[in-house]
DNA sequence: ATTCTTGCAAACTATTTGCAGAACA
DNA sequence: TGTTCTGCAAATAGTTTGCAAGAAT
């Protein structure tokens, strides 16, 4: 079986923040989150730490407008995301139908091995002007 | 009403290319077929020609695993792709199910403003092991 | 003639990587 | 102790921008 990753000071700190986030947020916030807790970590670790949880399958990214990637603690299986454009407050959603028709469509075209990528954005009640 | 863009003949370079492809292509993939063809475009003129035709809602725009933002000439009107991770060759699907699920979600989470984003990836026919 | 466009080089942003020292098992 | 992890600085990749020269209207 595969070896799980060491137990260090920098992966519990970023897991801890992942793990208070509510929403989507880029490798920069979360570096600067730990920084103003208290928690020295270096960016690159910040990184790399990240990417070996999205590998895992502990963590969900997601590429924001801007091109940069935000990242997210999120519940196992395959699931899309309706995200906050103002807050990036995030709620997972599931959507069967979806995935039979992505996968139904590909298929009428000869397409084989489908996958699919599909995020909602909007403005959430809370963030909404009034 | 808005004024249209000079007739340069860096511009018709940049719309005849597209006008040839049939899959997505990255800016510098676009800029190299230019530069084998004899046409020569700056890097630059490329990147800014594309960016206005993608607000001219001529050509449409997608970010690739990588990193990379990927340009095709697009039939107007809201509309998905089903994309070759092989050749890029692309084919545009429509899916109203999907529209109306995505809003439908999102308005149960009280989200306003709702808009969505939806690739499929696979590998065609033309591109699949035999 | 005036105004928009181009091209180059430099600037930028997000992310990755080499490497020496530090930390974990 | 041996191996993995970290942090820094430097490298990369893709894209954007300032500005002077060139082209379109």
């Amino acid at each position: 079986m595969a070896e799980s990753p060491r137990n260090t000071r920098q992966r519990r700190a970023v897991a801890t923040i992942l793990d208070e986030l509510h929403g989507f947020a880029s490798a920069q916030e979360i570096y600067d989150s730990l920084r103003s807790k208290g928690d020295q970590v270096g960016l690159s670790t910040v990184y790399r730490t990240l990417q070996a949880m999205v590998e895992a399958d502990e963590v969900d990214a997601l590429r924001g407008g801007d091109g940069e990637t935000l990242f997210r603690q999120c519940s196992a299986g395959h699931h899309h995301h309706l995200v906050c454009r103002s807050c990036s407050r995030a709620v997972e959603v599931e959507g069967p139908t979806v995935e039979k028709w992505a996968d139904g469509v590909a298929a009428e075209h000869g397409f084989s091995d489908v996958e699919h990528t599909l995020e909602i954005f909007g403005t959430c009640a809370e963030c909404a002007p009034r």
